[in-house]
DNA sequence: AAAGATTGAGGGGTCAATCTTG
DNA sequence: CAAGATTGACCCCTCAATCTTT
């Protein structure tokens, strides 16, 4: 499958670059963007980590280990859930919120440059439909994994 | 951009589904197969240390590390340059074609599953076209990093 | 027992430094 | 010194097992 073969290159690719100039000038790993950017996004800063696993189609581990290193940063706290103590929110805190803030123009013009400006509007809804799709189509069911 | 995203959601879904099929049908990585496919096609089934690393967009310890662990299962074997003795080739054993042709069909079908069904063909052509200029673009000049 | 989350062990990749040959 | 490749230290993520709360 040639689209599968040219995905899996650029994505390389791209998360090389992507990844080398976040950490350049923001002295972010690329993995903690999203996280913040969720968070942002998320009523009151926060998120349960089971709703970031699914959001970020991490394993349940792996976002431990994220959350780990950001609270170690300072850039999120965990809190627990009062109605149910098993469970823990993410919470962004103030500094938190302000990495995200310095961080995000210069992350947003290194995707445009390498990916956006790459492509013609309507390349960019094709490929946003068509990979939306996938992934719903894999995570919606599931029959043989 | 709302096509990274997707993307990149995408790329996560679709290659732990590929991953655990592979390994479960075949006792793969996934990341063997890709190797096993360029070695396969490639003449005398052999290939340069630095071809490999640019084939595949790992980097050369990355390329290293890979074919320790396939030298060690026997698929491959290193071969040192005749003509430039700080050189290896990696080449395919009659093992390692044996397995590749063992896992072709359902690892084939799995990307045919998950990824080509879901894709008409005139998105296929679409994407395939993009991503190839995507990397193109970035291999080709890279000017910030 | 089931659900939410974490831990220990391990795979797989990167970078910077190193070794060898040209 | 430059080029091809490897090594050591390290990061990130996954799986299976575990702990706590429901």
């Amino acid at each position: 499958m040639r689209a599968w073969e040219a995905t899996l290159h650029a994505h390389a690719a791209l998360s090389r670059a992507l990844r080398h100039e976040l950490e350049e000038h923001e002295d972010i790993p690329l993995s903690w963007y999203e996280v913040l950017l969720l968070l942002n996004r998320a009523p009151g800063q926060r998120l349960r980590m089971q709703e970031l696993a699914d959001s970020t189609l991490f394993t349940p581990s792996g976002v431990t280990r994220q959350i780990d290193g950001m609270v170690e940063a300072g850039l999120v706290e965990r809190v627990r859930c009062q109605t149910d103590k098993r469970g823990f929110f993410a919470a962004l805190t103030p500094a938190g919120k302000e990495r995200l803030r310095a961080a995000s123009p210069a992350h947003l013009r290194s995707i445009q440059r390498h990916f956006g400006s790459q492509l013609s509007d309507q390349e960019a809804d094709t490929i946003a439909e068509a990979m939306s799709r996938i992934t719903d189509a894999i995570t919606g069911r599931c029959p043989g994994a």
